[in-house]
DNA sequence: CCCGGGTGCTAGCAGTTGCAAGCGGAGGAG
DNA sequence: CTCCTCCGCTTGCAACTGCTAGCACCCGGG
C-alpha cells in the first residue's frame, strides 16, 4: 500500500491538472504547507499584548485562566512552551479564540483564503477528511490564482 | 458566451471521473471505515481509525508523522497525551486537517453542526464566479457520495 | 529448522511541562 | 517605621512527554 499522503497528493495534483486544462489559466505554484516547526516565542509576546491591553495582571490572567502564575509569566517570556491545552485555558482567560493562539503558536496554519470558507470546509460533517484535503488544496489554489489576476484592494 | 452551467458541469463531471479513478479502492476503504461518521471521545481512537481506514501500518504513520512508533502507539491507546505539535505532525501524516484532530482532543471547540459551506463559498470574495461554481459542483458531488457511503451515520 | 523482515507493544531513560513555595519590590493604612 | 497586599519572577520538584532499545508474534524463503 501506498503512503496515504502521496496518495492524497497525487489525487489533489490530479484533479488541479483536469481543472487547469479544462477551466483555463491555473498558476502552476502549488506551494506546500508551512511547517509546524515555526513555534515561537511570539505566543509569549502575543499574550502578554493581549493582556496588558485588557489591563489584567499576571496574577489575574492566571487565576481565570486556570494556570498558575509563574507558570503563565515564564510562557509569557517565552521560557516554557505551553501545552494546547494551556494554551486553551489562557485563550479562554483572554476571550479570544484558540486559533488565534493556535496560530501564534504555529501550530495551526493560516489559511490564505477566506478563513469563513476553510472553516466551513473543514467542519463540514458532509465531507471525509481526504475529501476536506481536495477540496481545501482546490480552494487555495483558485484563491491564489484570483489573487494574481484580480489583486483587489485590501 | 457559451452556457456557463453547462461548463461547469462538464468540468465537474471530468474533474470527478479523475478524482474517482485515481482515488478508487482508496475511497472504498476510507468510506468503509466508521471513523469519519462516528464520533469518538479520544483522540486516540479518532487517530487509529483513520489510520487503518487509510491502511497504513502504526510504524508507517508513524515514520510520515515524524514521530516514533512506541509512542503513536501509546497515543492511539490512549496512554498519552500528545502535545499539539505532535498532533499536528499526525494530522499532516495522516492528511487531514489538524483542527479535526483538535477538536477529537478537546482543545478546539467543535463547530456548530453543519456550517453553511455552500453559503460560505458563494459569499467568498477571493473566487471568481466560475471558480465558484466548480467548487460548488466538487462540494456537492462529495456530499453525495459521502451520503452515499455513510448514510446517515447513525 | 533458522533467518530476515513485518506487525504492534513494553521498559527505561533524558528532557520537558506545570506547579507550590518563596523571593525582592512597590504602594497604602496604621 | 511596621504590617499588609499586590506585582512579577526564580527556585526546586513531581509528573509527564517522547525517545531508543528491545520484546513477542507472524509470515515467506533457504
Amino acid at each position: 500500500m501506498q503512503n496515504p499522503g502521496n496518495f492524497v497528493r497525487e489525487q489533489v495534483t490530479t484533479v488541479r491538472e483536469t481543472v487547469d486544462r479544462v477551466a483555463g489559466s491555473v498558476a502552476e505554484t502549488v506551494a506546500d504547507a508551512p511547517s509546524v516547526s515555526a513555534v515561537s516565542s511570539s505566543v509569549g509576546d502575543f499574550i502578554r499584548e493581549q493582556r496588558s491591553a485588557a489591563r489584567v495582571s499576571l496574577r489575574e490572567l492566571a487565576r481565570s485562566a486556570g494556570v498558575s502564575n509563574p507558570y503563565l509569566s515564564q510562557v509569557e517570556r517565552g521560557l516554557r512552551k505551553p501545552s494546547a491545552e494551556i494554551l486553551a485555558s489562557i485563550a479562554r482567560g483572554l476571550k479570544i479564540s484558540a486559533e488565534s493562539l493556535y496560530e501564534q503558536a504555529g501550530i495551526l496554519d493560516r489559511r490564505s483564503g477566506n478563513p469563513d470558507t476553510v472553516a466551513a470546509i473543514r467542519s463540514d460533517d458532509a465531507l471525509s477528511e481526504r475529501h476536506k484535503a481536495v477540496l481545501l488544496e482546490l480552494y487555495e489554489t483558485y484563491v491564489r490564482e484570483h489573487r494574481a489576476s484580480a489583486p483587489a484592494a485590501g
